[in-house]
DNA sequence: GTCGCCAGTTAAGCTATCTCAACACTCTTG
DNA sequence: CAAGAGTGTTGAGATAGCTTAACTGGCGAC
């Protein structure tokens, strides 16, 4: 399965999917973006931006003249909205439902925004807000979910999602320890 | 916010996740990997994985001495396991619980993989575990949750997760027909 | 033994992204 | 309109991952 190699095939790398991030946030808070602007927003050098636009004019995502302005095209408006909307939905999904801290929420949303399908951020959306709404079923769900601890007695890949020779979760357990250094859960 | 150009400072990148992954995997199904095998199982040339296990015995990760088998450290086997346990949590839970297709489930679990925190991965777990189980609170939800379509004719930041000055969602939608192609949906 | 083959390595080169240092442009100010 | 302060670009150099081409090491066949 070649399926890993399509990575480096994304429509945008993640540095990109910032760059139009901060086009446009920059956009809104001021009205435009210029080079220094974006070099700041981003912390990176001057010269890495002029580089990285020229890439991204390639790409048709934005128009730059020298020493003008930054514009998003149509194409790099949507996507710059996109990478918004889907960080938006996991970051809320995990916070909320999974119940997982601001900080490793917004990591991991960062990490992933540019990588996950719109099917897949619709769906999590769906699930959020169903979650979120006044539906008894919505309601009694998250009573007895979060009152339920998760137990992994039985470690069979029948009875468990992960369980195959052994038990994945443990591994993810282990892990979670050797972590928290770095994500400050 | 420098959070994103932590992106670069991962204890792994995607590829060097996959390597370690085709590792483990040749380990278990051959008894032992070399390069040629390595190779072919991703797709790469054995040079270029002569290289990246240069970099993965750098890291600790793998030992390899020239012309011999590679073998995973403990940290490599960790590792290893660790990403292969989230790539199970994330496509099961993708495609049982979100319900969306096993290509683009197993596609985007694929890219995300190495980039969720082992907490999340764990909470993950534990939500569609609960999901999956017997509990008539698990059950009452996901009948009441298929029969809801999803709406958002309230575009405020209030009653939805993502319409802020605008709906976020429509451009989720708007994007899914775009990339229908690739994803094969 | 030495020929030939296959596995593995090295070398050189490409793309992406970043850096710093130096140069070029623009604009404001007097 | 020219000096100086910023702003932006160019160029050279680094790292990561990959490729192809050419070379090396180990081993069986005769």
């Amino acid at each position: 399965m070649d399926l890993w190699k399509r990575f480096g095939e994304q429509e945008v790398s993640h540095s990109m999917a910032h760059y139009l991030q901060a086009v446009a946030s920059l956009k809104h808070e001021k009205g435009h973006a210029r080079v220094g602007d974006i070099a700041t927003h981003l912390g990176v050098s001057k010269s890495g931006v002029t580089s990285m636009l020229r890439s991204l004019q390639t790409r048709g995502l934005i128009s730059h003249e020298r020493y003008g302005c930054v514009e998003l095209t149509v194409s790099g408006q949507r996507l710059a909205e996109r990478t918004e909307s889907s960080r938006l939905v996991i970051t809320r999904f995990l916070t909320e439902i999974l119940g997982v801290s601001e900080a490793v929420a917004s990591e991991d949303a960062c990490m992933i925004e540019h990588l996950v399908s719109p099917a897949v951020s619709i769906e999590l959306l769906r699930l959020t807000s169903f979650m979120r709404s006044d539906h008894a079923a919505a309601r009694a769900f998250l009573l007895a979910y979060r009152a339920t601890p998760h137990s992994c007695s039985d470690h069979s890949p029948d009875a468990c999602v992960v369980c195959q020779t052994s038990c994945l979760r443990d591994s993810l357990v282990r892990d979670i320890g050797d972590t928290t250094a770095r994500t400050g859960v």
